[in-house]
DNA sequence: CTGAAAGCGCTTACAG
DNA sequence: CTGAAAGCGCTTACAG
């Protein structure tokens, strides 16, 4: 953590570039003025607010940001902190919620937590020190203090995916127990007994949800539920799978807990030799783009990640503008796709 | 692009934190001894240091960085500018260099540039305003004005699998005509004869060095090459290869020029009913992770992405600490990975 | 080795 | 509507 602070302290050489003196001076007006045109104040006359453009234009002057930021105790940053930008549930979330910055002249800081809580109270120490204008974060430690710091020092935070336990922040969620729920309830419709679930961690909430929303409907048909707990990475469902088969227990559908893992119970299926359906059914959560491609396609429940973010960044920008009406909680639905996998339909 | 100017002109009420003075009375030193300390200026006595530390301590201290910031003229922001987030090979990059700058002490600002000349235009401008310490950028125009204009202002830019035209940038890019080159000869040494380039836009580097490869292998052959251009997304793929097929032109086999177009190609296959590799042998550039699960496993040359974002770090990091030494032009090797989609290998 | 003082480039009450 | 002046919170020559 050392090396950036030692940067910086050498770069003081760097040529300044024009000011809002040398825009005044030109204009024949004072800083103040300029400032004002600048920041679109309305009460600057006509003829005033043409020359300090011209003037602008004639220096192509450029507002120094990092005098702004100190003055106004604020940047034009939104930071968002996720578990893994490489899970393509986390790059959709971050490619929209990029997009709609950009259009609203924000910009984003990408904070990846890898799961770890004290890389997420690292960034949020940091995200603090640099005055983000708000945040969106998929905790991977949803009682994280720096969390609260956050809202304390008057940064919005929009939880995303998974809530936080502070009650101030808002949130947008995904229906989880429903939707795992349903595409169990699939299963056991289609006949299978030993259905079980590759969940994700536990105590990560949506992994808690889609235990529960299985166990629900494992219970409801009277069957006995059983998961393993891996974390939600390639790797996890590799080792779970494979260490599932070759344990010989009855098995004969599994529901799998998201993108990563369902990448990795497929590498470990088809190293045995183990067709689906036939062999083994299975349906998973999230629904990436090879879901159709494979072989046979996978019968998946789509998040509306896009919706989602999209639904994320909206209430920020609200808050941005000073609403201070009560935490929203926003929940989206899953959607259904059903495909080959798990055998309830024709190929 | 106003309204996160709006948004900070208003932000200034928000309460201070702890300040350097404070420290410094606490201490019982100057906030110049306290600022040395903070920033391991050697020359600070053992007795002062540790009255800082503990003052440090007991007020919880974290600096205000936007006030560093305007001081030393700069930020601990480094900016990686991609063309897509989504795109796979993007996003193991950003992963990638997300976690060396971590490990650094910086963060990073992502900027999708959505293959947008302008857009990339705008978010140069912005970087430079930010005085963000350096760049990573895989252009959407090479030549963009604004590329210059960073180097000038002393922020080291390096181009990343796509060079800038600007001399003094540092680049670490991929041999992309060697790859190319070398998955066709292994469908010509397959005996095939009409062989597609499925290319991406030639007036990107990376197309136009894939298209190249690819007509060395056929002129060399004495076979007519033809490709038909497209964007490097899916839905180019799709598209593009849906009206090939469509056109009834004689065609044995493709070479796909990017992941995603690849993507696209298989579902205008699949929904076809065209069998790989028997109708169509399918060779494809890039190795996304579900290369080998689709059906059938795909034979592809695989660019070592991380090792590349790697390098771009470390020659970053070096320009950051003041290194004058030439502009470095790193080059990184293709892996080819036959799998059955070629038609070469037994199932 | 340490401190007093200047200053980075803006914005914004405060007066007029 | 406009300007002079203060100040955001640091860092860093400059003296001592």
């Amino acid at each position: 953590m050392s090396e950036a602070v030692e940067q910086r302290t050498s770069h003081n050489g760097r040529r300044g570039g024009v000011t809002i003196q040398e825009v005044a001076r030109l204009a024949g007006v004072s800083p103040a003025t300029v400032s004002r045109v600048l920041n679109r104040d309305e009460r600057v006359g006509e003829e005033y607010r043409e020359r300090v453009t011209t003037a602008v234009g004639q220096l192509n002057y450029h507002p120094n940001q990092l005098a702004r930021n100190l003055r106004t105790s604020s940047s034009a940053a939104i930071a968002l902190v996720v578990p893994d930008i490489t899970n393509n549930h986390f790059t959709e979330m971050v490619a929209t919620v990029e997009a709609e910055a950009y259009r609203h002249g924000y910009h984003v800081l990408v904070c990846s937590t890898d799961e770890q809580p004290d890389k997420q109270v690292t960034y949020l120490e940091m995200l603090v020190g640099e005055r983000v204008l708000g945040v969106i974060i998929s905790p991977s430690d949803p009682n994280g203090r720096e969390i609260g710091r956050l809202i304390d020092e008057g940064i919005p935070v929009v939880a995303f995916d998974r809530e936080v336990s502070d009650r101030r922040a808002d949130a947008v969620i995904a229906d989880n127990i429903a939707a795992t729920r349903e595409v169990t309830n699939l299963l056991i419709g289609a006949g299978h007994q030993d259905i079980v679930l590759v969940a994700g961690r536990p105590d990560v909430e949506t992994g808690a949800e889609r235990i529960q929303g299985y166990e629900e409907a494992m219970r409801s048909a009277r069957l006995r539920p059983r998961s393993i707990n891996l974390d939600f990475r390639v790797q996890g469902g590799y080792e779970g799978v494979g260490g599932l088969i070759d344990s010989g227990d009855p098995l004969s559908a599994l529901v799998v807990s998201n993108n990563l893992m369902t990448l990795g119970a497929l590498l470990a299926l088809r190293e045995r030799g183990v067709r689906i359906p036939e062999d083994i059914a299975m349906v998973a959560i999230d629904d990436p783009i090879w879901a159709s491609l494979i072989d046979p396609p996978l019968t998946t429940v789509a998040q509306p990640v896009r919706d989602m973010a999209l639904s994320a960044m909206r209430v920020l920008i609200r808050r941005l503008g000073h609403d201070a009406s009560p935490p929203e909680r926003l929940i989206h639905r899953f959607e259904l796709r059903v495909r080959a996998s798990c055998g309830t339909v024709v190929r």
